[in-house]
DNA sequence: TTGTATGCGTTATCAT
DNA sequence: ATGATAACGCATACAA
């Protein structure tokens, strides 16, 4: 009892291929009774599309866009690579991968850019961009323009998109606040939180999971307000700094977003970094550094090379109208250690 | 310029289809001559084979094996499940899985179910089994009958298997290691090792790797000798209430292996269980609720599902001779807590 | 409204 | 040693 095919329910049905074919992709120019027939036809013998045959058939090559932050970063510079990867391994078959960079910090600047997508052109997007009005509105159109759309790292909301790929922030949140909290078991001290702007959502939810833990699991340590260098890092030197010469107690360190390499020579300075525990997210070639040497203690992350690979097969999925294997493309919250280090 | 396909190569290498084929799929009867030929054509248009045309045309099914201990165990429970959901997943296109369980504790047991595999039926095995003399001879000659052989979570000697699937028990070790004492900072105590049995290569490697951090790193804590249940959960209560009773300073519990249901249940009689901390490996029903209660702290674990799919891959690469994705392959240690539970 | 015939890129059988 | 040709499972232009 070999897998059933297009033959074997044209013959069930007593109908031809091409009324299979009409039925399977709906469309029209078939009695209503007919389709009752193959449908009938398709749940006995259990049927399944071969979408690998399908494509052949088809011809049908997928184009995906994957829109990313410009500018230097070295969690960006990770994010490229995995879509290099992916690109050239077998996974990608069929399927040809464009980045287009759009500007930090200009909302209009990542509609403009988006707006040179010709979406006949395309068939998904996968977007890493914050979530300002602007952008949901310009992405909102490409999915009503018909193309499947994943956002990365940073959600919006359900309506304008197909899937999110990426972690939990609040949970993330919370699981640095519970690494946190037990690194400095027996500790009375306070913990500095550092990130380049608390507009974005992910921040937001980040900064809420982990005060939602430090309050309620940890009040021994004193949670710091929020110190944002609005993505000028420029600026991280003083400003922490300032706040480490002024808290004697200073024990904990959580960094909330990027910039690590700035805070970390600041925080280098102090000639404490050492006694601090200090927690950051995203494993990149600065906090994988930073673990090394022992001046990082965990790194919250997620598997960027799996993401990027997901966000592909779930574009796939969404284009064919086929439903994705969810345990497959869920993303879980790493811990990275220096003994856990990939 | 769509992708050059065989036909391309062909017209180039002037040269029928079949001979091109016989190139590519280095069948004999081919002049050295042409063999230059076709490959030089090969090269100079860039062809890469489509797989998924090629499994059409093939009509090759996959036949592989998962061979897994039996009896009672809340792991193997999780593995089944995960096998389970692969083989009914599109991941599993054209290839059909079976489970072969075999005897614990009993190598000899284990090598004659082995033989009961007939060598020409299948395509690959996937074995998860203790390394023992009679095991890696019984291996060995699957792999030298043809047979793809993939090692699960325990791995085997290089030559007699392909890949091995899972972590390195080391880094496992020494990744419990970091976290039971960073996470009993401050604290000058004892800690309990508990393991089913010390024989098997994964549990002395996880033991070296804990010892070599805790020793390096953590001077105050001291790590007590190994707790053997020899796999007989009966005698866990006994062992475990003795130590506890015997060991005042007891802070931390690193559990090694199977067990932890009886281990938890033990534990929870000292009623000194909430003030320990406690590090287990592998995420079970049973180290799933532990965490959930915050009696266990940490759990060590990999992907299950993760590693399945990847077994399933790399065995089908190792069937068609084709290079695998190495960083799709690499399994990550992961470490769950309360608020990173999957 | 329904059926026939052909092609997608690859493999494989059977001739030559 | 090499070449024609027919599958594989599906889609589709065209015919009926």
């Amino acid at each position: 009892m070999p897998k059933p095919t297009v033959h074997d329910i044209a013959q069930e049905a007593g109908v031809s291929l091409a009324t299979v074919d009409r039925v399977l992709n709906e469309r029209p120019g078939v009695r209503d009774r007919t389709i009752q027939r193959v449908r009938a036809a398709i749940d006995k013998l259990g049927y399944v599309r071969d979408t690998y045959a399908a494509n052949l058939a088809r011809q049908k090559a997928y184009t995906f866009v994957f829109v990313l932050p410009e500018g230097p970063s070295s969690f960006i510079d990770v994010v490229r690579e995995a879509i290099e990867e992916a690109s050239t391994s077998q996974m990608a078959e069929r399927v040809t991968i464009r980045v287009l960079s759009v500007p930090q910090n200009d909302p209009h600047g990542v509609v403009r850019r988006l707006l040179t997508l010709n979406p006949g052109k395309i068939d998904g997007v996968a977007i890493m961009a914050p979530e300002t009005p602007q952008v949901r509105d310009a992405v909102r159109r490409l999915k009503n323009a018909g193309l499947a759309v994943a956002t990365l790292f940073s959600d919006l909301p359900v309506p304008v998109r197909d899937h999110y790929v990426g972690i939990n922030s609040y949970s993330a949140g919370r699981t640095a606040a519970l690494l946190m909290g037990r690194f400095l078991r027996g500790v009375h001290g306070s913990v500095m939180v550092v990130t380049g702007s608390l507009q974005a959502r992910d921040s937001i939810e980040r900064r809420h999971g982990f005060d939602e833990v430090m309050q309620r699991d940890f009040p021994d340590l004193t949670v710091l307000p929020t110190l944002e260098f609005h993505d000028d890092i420029s600026r991280v030197d003083r400003l922490v700094g300032t706040v480490a010469s002024q808290t004697r107690d200073l024990a904990g360190v959580y960094s909330m977003g990027a910039g690590n390499q700035a805070l970390l020579a600041a925080l280098r300075k102090t000639d404490r970094l050492n006694e601090m525990t200090v927690i950051a997210h995203e494993l990149t070639a600065v906090t994988r550094e930073g673990l090394l040497a022992g001046e990082v203690d965990a790194v919250i992350a997620q598997n960027v090379g799996h993401l990027v690979r997901s966000a592909v097969r779930v574009l796939r999925a969404k284009c064919d109208s086929v439903d994705i294997f969810a345990a497959q493309e869920k993303i879980r919250i790493d811990i990275v250690t220096r003994e856990n280090l990939p």
